[in-house]
DNA sequence: GTAGGGTTAG
């Protein structure tokens, strides 16, 4: 153990302490006796406490420590309390600092900034807040070092309004020009999801870093505009700004969410020329990546090379590959991970669960939701809303519903998939009735309790139902948006009105996506109507969304009613654009097995 | 003592 004696700009005068009184512990005595053994004329007073701080693990400690303050009239020593406060709150005992701050006469910038950063480092956000709010009231200056606190506090909050008036308080106080602060700022304002603002402080920065670019790289992905990241990601490397390893993490989620194989792949070779590669979190997204875009063996051969094996890289490759077809896979590695006394944490059940939904097989959900039941996320409601999905994704209303009703804090989510779970399994009328219960429940439906319920009409037949829904969307501040279009083509379509789904695209007030043209489709497949499929058809080629399920549906279309011509014309186009059909799979349970 | 990332239900 090393102890200096630091020389500080405050005057001492040599400290004659009763240690006996500080011998409670014999870990914490021996430190005493080693630090006194060594500094025993005059010691700095300043050091010798935060010493004897750092070397505190109790809260009795600290009181004794306070008492020895007072005791050697230390207690308005400014640098000490900081100390005191700093270690209190990484000791969690957080009334206690606050307390220690409450009582000190003199606060400074400094002591402030202590309790901000101990609510902060506790996630106790609203108290950042409230103490930054105080220290206005008390004119004290925040400094360059109070911002970043509040800025994190209120991008996590998020309290969008608080942190744009802390925005004008930078610009007030001057700290305009800090880069870091302007990092800050963007940070918040990503969170918040005020992507224009975001662009705005990142438009006007002077310099921008790896960190800037990263920021705004992750604001287009959260945002869901991969291929706008992507875009922004080349912007960076021609300005001369190199990745590190954190920004290659941003650039490999991009390329997964848009399941972009072939960039991943460049940016794997890139992170492994500026040697991330071993990076344990850089792994995780590269795991990510490959578990999602199917490519198994790659996934694997990571995975399983990885120096580093945590719960997160566990999690990466068992929900991609739950999400890419390969959900035996899943379930076999989830298998593994408890065969090595691994814990799973609420990730990896939630995949596992996704994997079991994936799956089908009831008998599978049922042994799922034993094991859920037996862990210690029995209660969590994102695990129990997978769970309802995943048996209605196995066919069972009764036991999805079984979990809903054992669901103790239902929220719009839990709602949503139960309306949902009636939705797909046509069950229409107990999803209209479920929406009345939830709304009685004083519970807000948001955009995807209508895509269930648009969906729950859509697979009954209930059109007239299904209109009112549609219609009554925005009285609840819900806007439509393409998918809940989408679902009322399907909806039209299924009930053979063709002419008239295809004059609701017309009407629509947004430009028809993908999703519309899809399922107007798929609808004149099942209807053998040639020109209007030929019309979506071309929509989606256009759209450059024409992909491998759309080729099938068209090739059949053709088959349906003869036409061998248009046929092979697909099958021309499939081979030119090198497009592969996906191999369909169904899977029939019998007796459990 | 300050800013960026990855796994995550409907």
């Amino acid at each position: 153990m090393s102890f200096t004696i630091n020389s500080h700009h405050r005057s001492f005068k040599s400290l004659h302490l009763p240690l006996k009184i500080f011998i409670f512990n014999s870990t914490f005595s021996r430190h005493l006796t080693s630090c006194s053994n060594r500094s025993s004329n005059s010691i700095d007073a300043e050091s010798f406490f935060t010493f004897l701080l750092q070397k505190s693990t109790r809260k009795v400690h600290l009181s004794q420590i306070q008492n020895h303050l007072i005791v050697h009239g230390l207690q308005s020593n400014g640098f000490v309390i900081t100390k005191f406060i700093n270690r209190s709150f990484e000791l969690k005992e957080i009334d206690y600092a606050r307390q220690v701050f409450d009582e000190f006469p003199d606060r400074h910038v400094f002591l402030w900034n202590a309790v901000i950063r101990g609510y902060s480092m506790h996630k106790m956000f609203d108290k950042v807040i409230e103490m930054y709010s105080a220290m206005q009231i008390a004119f004290v200056n925040p400094d360059a070092f109070t911002f970043p606190y509040v800025l994190k506090a209120c991008g996590d909050l998020p309290e969008l309004g608080f942190g744009r008036a802390v925005h004008a308080q930078i610009l007030r106080h001057g700290f305009d020009n800090d880069a870091f602060l302007r990092n800050g700022l963007l940070s918040f304002y990503v969170k918040c999801d005020e992507s224009v603002s975001a662009r705005v402080v990142f438009d006007q920065m002077k310099v921008k870093d790896v960190v800037s670019w990263t920021l705004i790289v992750s604001g287009y992905v959260q945002n869901g505009e991969a291929v706008e990241a992507l875009r922004v990601l080349r912007n960076m490397r021609e300005s001369g700004v190199n990745l590190d390893w954190i920004a290659s993490v941003s650039a490999l989620k991009a390329c997964s969410d848009i399941g972009d194989l072939n960039q991943g792949r460049c940016l794997h070779g890139l992170v492994i020329r500026m040697g991330y590669e071993l990076e344990p979190d850089l792994r995780v997204a590269l795991v990510s990546l490959y578990a999602k875009c199917g490519e198994a063996t790659a996934a694997r051969s990571l995975f399983y090379e990885a120096k580093v094996v945590d719960v997160m890289l566990w999690n990466s490759i068992i929900s991609g590959f739950a999400k890419s077809g390969y959900a035996s896979e899943a379930l076999e590695l989830f298998n593994q991970m408890i065969g090595r006394s691994i814990r799973p944490d609420a990730v990896t059940i939630q995949s596992s669960v996704l994997a079991s939904a994936q799956i089908g097989s009831l008998e599978q959900a049922k042994r799922m939701e034993c094991y859920v039941n037996a862990s210690s996320y029995r209660h969590d409601g994102v695990i129990r809303t997978a769970l309802i999905d995943m048996y209605a994704k196995c066919g069972s209303v009764e036991l999805a519903r079984r979990v809903f009703n054992h669901t103790t804090t239902k929220d719009v989510v839990v709602w949503s998939a139960m309306i949902m779970s009636y939705g797909i399994n046509g069950w229409g009328r107990d999803a209209l009735a479920l929406f009345h219960e939830m709304k009685m429940a004083g519970v807000c439906p948001n955009e995807v309790t209508f895509l269930g319920l648009i969906t729950a009409c859509s697979h009954s037949g209930l059109v007239e139902e299904g209109w009112e829904v549609f219609h009554s969307m925005r009285g609840y501040g819900v806007e439509p948006r393409q998918k809940h279009y989408g679902s009322i083509v399907d909806m039209l379509g299924r009930a053979g009105d063709l002419g008239k789904a295809y004059r609701f695209i017309e009407a629509m007030p947004v430009d028809p996506g993908a999703s519309v043209w899809g399922a107007l489709l798929s609808a004149c497949e099942v209807h053998r109507s040639v020109w209007l499929g030929e019309r979506a058809a071309e929509r989606l080629l256009s759209l450059g969304a024409f992909d491998a399920g759309h080729h099938v549906l068209m090739s059949n279309l053709y088959a349906s009613v003869g036409l061998w011509g248009g046929v092979d014309r697909v099958r021309e186009l499939m081979r030119s654009r090198g497009v592969c059909k996906d191999s369909g799979c169904s899977a029939v349970e019998i007796c459990g097995a």
